[in-house]
DNA sequence: AATATTCGTCTATTGATATAGACAATCATA
DNA sequence: TATGATTGTCTATATCAATAGACGAATATT
């Protein structure tokens, strides 16, 4: 079970108790620790990484503080929430679809949106004029009370007027289309990245600094390929995988 | 262009000059910084971060280190690569493939194989019964020179014995395959995730702690139906990112 | 009730991180 | 050539991270 030679890197600018807390994370989630919902004692953890006990307390901390881990005095410590949900990515792809199963309570949330001219990427994704005016949305979706994504949409202006107050009123994207006469639409392409969250990340998605977002960078169509809805969509990456049918 | 009053967060476990690392790597990315190839002075960056002009060379050390930038003392700093490697996913995805246009000098190494029992997570995604003897084999692939992904892939070990030789010897998946009569396979399913390196991570794709791996989980199948590959690829984060096909 | 296990808190010490300031070395340019 | 801009190096100091040890508090077990 010991593992004592295991090197955590002393002078690389992490703290030896986030580098602790990422890995106790990393194999919560591939269950090679905690598998029967409790976690080792603080003084066999600080053996197995070869560091001082309070060392340990300090990522256990962390842990408790991100909801990952629960500590009770005299009893022990153990293990709050392990599974990751699963995101299916398609063609057929709808973010708000395809969690039914995995998660109870599941709402998005409309945190701002404006109208604005559309920059190169926007603008070639959507197949329109340089900036050209476009409709921007910032959502965060939740799940049994946690956020899980957070997303930048843009659309159209000119064919998706008020788009946001649709979406809004609605609360979902899918919903907000047919309004507009879009029976059904199609993921055409979906860029898949990684990167520490920023600022922004940290905050709506309630992250701990040095966390993980999975960056989907989508573009969906109508039935005639016309380009309706570009989206940028942040997962946090502990509590997200992404799915890719074939 | 000043941001002052961006919070970097001082007690978070991460040094402040990592946590700038990150966000300048980050930023050269998004293209919102070290357009013109060059990087603002240090004490421009200083101001902006809000910190000391030695905080700043800490990060510019790190990104030095790591070959994303290069210092000349007397004339400034200089963007040295910038773009990510684009890796297509979907039913033909062929990892080695696809990237012809991308890279000049493209090669896989294998550094380990073995014949062990499959765990239930393998057996289950190939098919077999638990326990049932599978090629284990580890592979880093790299393109012009830099490591960009590590592999572990599992065979049936009746249906591919020396599996791991063959490809030694040809340098690719591909035509180990048809050697063993598989002309054609499919892509049946991908999941994809992202968390820190770990420590094979770090030491075979030459990156730093805290760093982050895309992790692609596959099952690719013979014109049949029928698995014949198990893999987990680890990218690095900071030079691929994953296209997913409609 | 007694004991062992485990988490929680305190003090003290050492080493790494961040700030501050000064100045040297290199390069571009007026 | 002289000047300004920029990176490189040095010293000193304050704050944070990590180690070490001791002991208290809550819980489970004998």
């Amino acid at each position: 079970m010991k593992n004592p030679d295991r090197t955590m890197e002393r002078r690389s600018g992490i703290s030896l108790w986030r580098q602790i807390a990422d890995q106790i994370r990393r194999d919560l989630v591939q269950g090679r620790l905690g598998a029967n919902g409790r976690l080792p004692p603080e003084t066999a953890l600080a053996a197995h990484f070869g560091v001082n006990r309070h060392t340990v307390r300090g990522a256990i901390a962390a842990l408790v503080e991100e909801g990952v881990l629960r500590a009770e005095q005299g009893r022990g410590t153990f293990v709050e929430q392990r599974r990751r949900l699963t995101y299916p990515i398609g063609a057929r792809t709808r973010f708000s679809e395809g969690l039914r199963d995995q998660a109870r309570d599941r709402r998005g949330h409309l945190l701002d949106h404006c109208e604005e001219a559309a920059d190169q990427r926007t603008a070639e994704a959507l197949g329109l004029a340089p900036a050209a005016p476009v409709i921007r949305m910032d959502t965060v979706s939740e799940a049994d009370g946690r956020p899980v994504s957070r997303a930048t949409s843009w659309f159209d202006a000119d064919r998706f007027g008020g788009f946001a107050e649709t979406y809004r009123e609605l609360g979902s994207v899918t919903l907000a289309f047919q309004r507009y006469g879009v029976a059904d639409y199609f993921r055409r392409s979906t860029l898949v990245s990684a990167r520490h969250a920023d600022d922004g990340d940290l905050d709506d998605l309630r992250l701990s600094p040095g966390a993980i977002v999975l960056v989907a960078i989508a573009v969906n169509v109508d039935t005639e390929d016309r380009p309706i809805q570009f989206a940028e969509t942040r997962f946090a990456a502990d509590r997200v995988e992404l799915s890719v049918m074939a």
